[in-house]
DNA sequence: TGGTCCGTGTGACCGGTATCACTGAACTGC
DNA sequence: GCAGTTCAGTGATACCGGTCACACGGACCA
């Protein structure tokens, strides 16, 4: 992970916060922000942040996407949701107060560009700022939307179901209905086993929902 | 259900709220919440919250408490978390923007009483005094937390130990390790059928880690 | 006192998913 | 072109939990 301290008004990162984050519309708060945050750029697969660490910084997606995991006692995972453009982590942003750790991991699912805003600032901005305000109510309406969704998936349907979901999410996010991963991988977001995915995929492939390849599958 | 606008300075609520919601010191706040509020009374199983409603009100528990459900697509149900005295309902507190319709059913666990706080309140409030802001924001990191919690169990956890943390969380919240319910209601709230529960609560009852009694299980 | 209802106990069976074992196919680096 | 590695396909088997069918006992009431 490369973090990096950027001049405040570089061009292109400012100019990245104004179309990505529209809803931080007063360029008041557009200034704060470039002035307290650093860029941090991230490869597919790194991790931002990990089970138990302390949560410092907030993460303003600029490019790319995060995916924030559970983990199980067994070290097994499970896929909360995805984080993308224009979006940020409400579980950071309840952790303004102090010095909370994490309960959840988040990873890279792409090559990611975020500005990571320091919580000490949350507070005074929320008060400070009308349009960083209702971001902030926004972003925890989606995520205890995104959290139901997923109780939701898991409670109620069945496995095929959710990977069909899951890969619907997916394509959402790239605007591509191809999408390259491995059946071990959605095996691990969905909390089951490669050779289950492996045998639904291809019944789904034979009935005619996808198209199957190697590290790809394609929604018809 | 029965609403009742009561005398702002009712020293029996007034109270009630003073003791109950200590974290909402300023006596500002205490006074601006019972000048806009209504003191509603529900009866047990009688439900606050149903799904597709407006939500037009915050529930601040006195006395009692709520119980939040998801409903699956065949009218199962399934338990999020419990609201206990002193705590309030996150999912409403999103939906001070306008007019959101509930994702989830409220229903009383108990006999319950509560002040129905207007959800127009919400942003002047915030902004207005520090203790109700700084409880806004710690209800919203302690639903996360249940939320996550609750996918933890289904994702991660095996029937029986599931129905071991219902009835612990509930004894806890009743100060009793009586708990008074039925096989059918732990069946719906896990998500579950009744004989599944019936076999493994028996089946508990053998290994010695509860006694059962006709709607009554007790822990030991 | 007998009928009805509700909550519970239990056997038989089934379906979905996990696990194990192994094969084969595709890519990677030398 | 070969060896090693990663990814995918597939059968056999096991287990958890859901479903169906039915029995039992206590509470309540006519």
């Amino acid at each position: 992970m490369s973090m990096e301290q950027i001049h405040i008004q570089d061009p292109e990162i400012a100019e990245a916060l104004r179309t990505t984050f529209r809803d931080i519309y007063e360029p008041e708060a557009q200034a704060a922000i470039l002035a307290a945050s650093k860029v941090v750029q991230l490869k597919a697969g790194e991790t931002w942040m990990d089970i138990g660490a302390y949560i410092k910084a907030i993460p303003l997606v600029l490019e790319g996407q995060l995916k924030l995991l559970r983990e199980g006692p067994d070290g097994d995972e499970m896929l909360l949701y995805f984080v993308g453009l224009g979006e940020t982590c409400a579980m950071s942003l309840t952790c303004c107060s102090g010095d909370a750790r994490s309960t959840i991991k988040v990873i890279a699912e792409e090559d990611t560009t975020l500005l990571a805003v320091p919580v000490r600032y949350m507070d005074q901005w929320t008060e400070q700022f009308r349009s960083w305000k209702s971001f902030v109510m926004l972003t925890y309406q989606r995520r205890f939307d995104e959290l139901l969704r997923t109780i939701d998936g898991i409670a109620f349907q069945n496995l095929d179901a959710r990977i069909l979901d899951l890969l619907r999410e997916r394509s959402r996010l790239t605007g591509s209905n191809v999408i390259t991963t491995t059946h071990q991988e959605i095996a691990q977001e969905l909390h089951s086993s490669r050779e289950v995915i492996s045998r639904l995929l291809k019944r789904m492939e034979r009935s005619g929902s996808v198209k199957l390849g190697r590290q790809r599958v394609e929604l018809v």
